[in-house]
DNA sequence: TATCTCATTGGCCCAAGGTCCAATATCCGG
DNA sequence: CCGGATATTGGACCTTGGGCCAATGAGATA
């Protein structure tokens, strides 16, 4: 069920919780790294790492939600737990509307505490899973010639080889050439697949 | 900006808080409806209603998130915001998990609820026009017969009309016919307009 | 029973797409 | 200046799709 590398990275100020979270979660068969701060954490990152993030809210130089905050705008595809002492409502209000998959308070139950990293685990494959395959078309898009992308955009509308040719002032010999790199370069056979296709890039 | 009826439901045992979250609400504009409780919301809405509900969460009878799991259960499209004085964490986890545009507590800032109710009702918006869409797709959907259907659902993958026939146990200018029977039914005159009107039924 | 819908099939013709061939012109980097 | 990539166009040939007319048979319904 769990992916190759996926790693619960934990992050809290205080050791001591630190040490018994990253205890319960590998006897639970997980891979953890326990940071003190944001910053230790940030500093060793990338945006596509597998696993989650279980996080407290308040610490000593960046808070947890400065943190989620980070993690968003670096693109980054880990889903957040937040696990506090002293939650208040705004504070929660404003970690569920950045996404976190949940918002635990201290002492936290031990079942609740698993359910929400295996939720936020699941969360992490499938939001990978999704950039990939998008990565992967994308990928696949960018060997188009700037022409062969102008007639890729038509075909997405249904457009005659005729009309194509009237719109980029052409030939309807010439939009048969481009219209068959397309198709052959993308690695489909029909116009429905093409649209498929074009679903999954964006 | 605001739709031609859209109205605020305002659900809150405190008569106090009604008519002045009310007032506040009309004098911003809006069209607002108050109910003492639930049960009383409940026996007058209509799962299309446009608008947003305003709802405390603490109140005899149903609460506001058993309200608002009556809500989904409903397939409502009513966006809601949760209003409350004593809110607690696990309580907003699990408003926001249900939905929720916006977890306000009491007293609360003029100028956020106006913020939220706004939110509330834009998202009201794209999801009655998402859904009215889907549900003119499917109804076009509906008009066909279940032959045209599974034909239908082949074209979808793009394959060729001897290629369905022989799916299908039928010669090709039997598919031909319905082929052409399906785009007329659906308005299309492409495979492309095609694929992308079933992209809007699901 | 008569009518209607639906699925089926045929023929015919034309339009459009797919695949070979080859050729010309431009532009860009080595 | 030359080779490579790109855009362009032409021809020939075959396959596929679209429209039109006509017809049959099964099943449901009035």
């Amino acid at each position: 069920m769990t992916g190759p590398s996926e790693t619960i990275f934990l992050v809290d100020d205080d050791g001591a919780v630190l040490r018994a979270v990253s205890r319960l979660l590998r006897s639970a068969g997980y891979a953890v790294r326990g940071y003190p701060s944001a910053e230790e954490f940030m500093a060793a990152h990338h945006a596509d790492t597998p696993g989650c993030l279980v996080v407290d809210i308040a610490m000593p130089g960046s808070t947890g939600l400065e943190l989620q905050e980070w993690l968003f705008q670096s693109q980054s595809s880990l889903p957040v737990v937040f696990l506090t002492g002293c939650g208040d409502v705004p504070t929660t209000v404003r970690a569920m509307k950045g996404g976190a998959v949940d918002f635990l308070t201290k002492p936290v139950d031990e079942a609740e505490l698993l359910g929400a990293v295996s939720a936020a685990l699941q969360r992490g494959r499938l939001l990978r899973n999704k950039r990939s395959d998008r990565a992967r078309v994308q990928a696949l898009l960018n060997t188009l010639t700037a022409r062969e992308r102008e007639v890729f955009d038509h075909l997405l509308t249904g457009r005659l080889n005729k009309q194509i040719a009237a719109d980029l002032g052409t030939v309807e010999k010439t939009i048969k050439v481009h219209r068959a790199r397309v198709l052959r370069k993308l690695g489909v056979s029909s116009i429905a697949e093409l649209v498929h296709l074009a679903e999954r890039a964006k």
